[in-house]
RNA sequence: GCCCCCAUCGUCUAGUGGCCUAGGAUAUCGCGUUCUCAGCGCGAAGACCGGGGUUCGAGUCCCCGUGGGGGUACCA
């Protein structure tokens, strides 16, 4: 029998951290065992549900790249199969009619120091005898389904549980169907995981104490019980259940955060799972290949973002510029200024004196440059600025206090006579470094000396990329425009 | 309250009775490479929740406690 599993989120959210590592472990038991993942989208709490958020938890599932095979599926298409399924329970006597009110129920439970409230609904249901509640129902009153649990204990062998047993006293005689004819979670679930022929229900062990009760509506209902496996859950840094309150939980957050979807699925992948040998940076291939339910983690695992952080910049090295930057132009243009026009090429911003016959687009290799060095692509937008700008915009205060604010009218030299050498030089890394060091020589200065306040003439900044490729990139006409800006304002500060 | 799950470095984890003076990764710190940053290389520090058992021997099995999490709905 070929494995069916299915991802079910409720579309009343965007797709969180936590059902899309459920949605990950399904695909990936799917894929490993050549199965067929269903999706099916849970959309039964009307209130709640929308469209919209159905088309962002699909949109997350399309950038995390889990396809699905069958579906989506709408839950309340099937209402009235799970209507149905409620009402042949009540028919073959293992439900029964409750007419009780909910709230008057739980007072007179509590008042009685009764467990569970649905003991006293059974008691009702039962002093009333089948005729009278028939006569009731047939007169128009009101009334909600409850499936009749016997006693004993219901079990299963759970895929990283083990076995699991429950006394069905600590069960409730659940509601199947409320009074307003709809049904209940649990028989929706059942329903559906049935009429989909699911073989393998993988979820949050947030439903481990909904298993019982699924598994006893399954066998009310003659249907064939799946195997479970419940994967632990995801927790926030302080180890509470990891919500809104904890930052970003939503797989889109991560999206926009410059986090590669490969990096983001290698990480879901490895909370709460590990492939038995000591790889961490797994390809999707490698992950199928090597996923199975029985390394699953029992212990719940905490969301770390720096380890995440740090797998990306993992992937950001191994990716090539190609794919990297329609990322990065898309999250120039989400800059607040932009930092390209949205919508336009980063080429445009190339210096005029770029040779791309040599070199190839000068983009490709600016992306080249900063990818190793970034984390993310919001990093890799943040280090692109200086070479995208007109000019400098602003100098760092603490870099220039570091290699330009002791001794300005040196540094101005310096600079000038940097700004003559390359007024000459071949321009590749190579001329352009034996360049400088022989003027640092000259001067009998280390060739830091010379770098430094040149970097931050260029960039602004204290740190870069190697200074000279980033000459190189800059191309020699602005690397001159932005050392003789930088004098001028050397002599401004320091006249 | 009741039911259930869980428990190894800060974090993710390896470990299925002797191979554990507990391994890897990340984060932290130091050294090296070097024009800065990142990276990379090397190194340091860092954990078996507590108590009882079982056993020749327990991180590994059992019990109790403690802590964390989940559930306890005519929510999903």
């Amino acid at each position: 029998m070929s494995v069916r599993v299915r991802f079910p989120p409720s579309p009343t959210g965007y797709l969180h951290v936590g059902g899309a590592r459920t949605a990950l472990f399904n695909w990936l038991l799917a894929r490993r065992s050549g199965g067929v993942l269903v999706l099916r989208i849970e959309d039964t709490d009307r209130e709640r549900s929308s469209d919209a958020h159905t088309r962002a938890i699909l949109d997350g599932m399309a950038w995390l790249g889990l396809d699905w095979d069958e579906g989506p599926f709408f839950q309340s298409d099937g209402v009235e199969r799970h209507r149905a399924q409620a009402l042949r329970l009540l028919a073959e006597g293992k439900a029964y009619r409750d007419f009780s009110d909910p709230a008057a129920l739980r007072e007179e439970a509590a008042a009685r120091g009764v467990g569970h409230p649905s003991v006293l609904a059974r008691e009702k249901a039962d002093a009333l005898g089948a005729e009278e509640a028939e006569a009731r129902a047939a007169a128009g009153v009101p009334h909600a389904l409850r499936l009749r649990v016997a006693d004993g204990t219901t079990s299963w062998n759970d895929l990283v549980h083990g076995e699991m047993t429950f006394r069905n006293e600590d069960l409730d005689d659940l509601v199947i169907l409320r009074a307003d004819g709809s049904p209940i979670y649990n028989l929706a679930v059942v329903s559906d995981d049935a009429e989909q022929r699911i073989t393998h229900v993988i979820r949050g062990d947030d439903h481990l104490s909904n298993t019982p009760k699924q598994v006893l509506l399954y066998r009310a209902l003659g249907l064939p019980v799946p195997v479970f496996g419940h994967v632990p859950m995801i927790l926030g840094p302080d180890g509470k259940r990891l919500s809104k309150r904890h930052g970003a939980t939503a797989v889109g957050d991560y999206a926009h955060a410059g986090i590669l979807p490969d990096a983001m699925v290698n990480f879901l992948a490895l909370l709460g799972w590990n492939p038995g040998d000591e790889r961490e940076v797994m390809t999707r291939a490698e992950l199928v290949a090597a996923f199975s339910m029985d390394r699953v983690q029992r212990k719940s695992a905490v969301f770390d973002t720096e380890k995440l952080a740090w797998l990306n910049g993992q992937y950001l090295a191994r990716t090539p510029a190609s794919e990297l930057l329609p990322l990065l132009r898309r999250r120039l243009g989400e800059e607040d200024p932009p930092l390209l026009p949205p919508g336009t090429d980063l080429a445009r911003s190339a210096p005029a004196d770029w040779p791309a016959e040599t070199r190839g687009p000068w983009e490709a290799a600016l992306v080249d440059l900063l990818k190793p060095r970034a984390r993310t692509v919001v990093e890799m937008a943040r280090q692109a600025e200086p070479f995208l700008s007109a000019g400098v915009r602003d100098y760092e205060e603490e870099a220039v206090a570091r290699h330009w604010a002791r001794d300005p009218a040196a540094v101005r030299v310096r600079l000038e006579r940097i700004e003559s050498r390359l007024g000459a030089v071949a321009w590749d890394e190579a001329a352009l470094e034996d360049a400088v060091r022989t003027l640092a020589e000259e001067e009998g200065v280390g060739a830091g000396k010379l770098i430094h306040p040149l970097r931050l003439a260029l960039t602004g900044r204290a740190s870069s990329p190697g200074i000279f490729e980033v000459l190189v990139l800059l191309g020699r006409a602005r690397t001159l425009e932005r050392l003789a800006a930088a004098r001028k304002h050397l002599a401004r500060a320091a006249p």
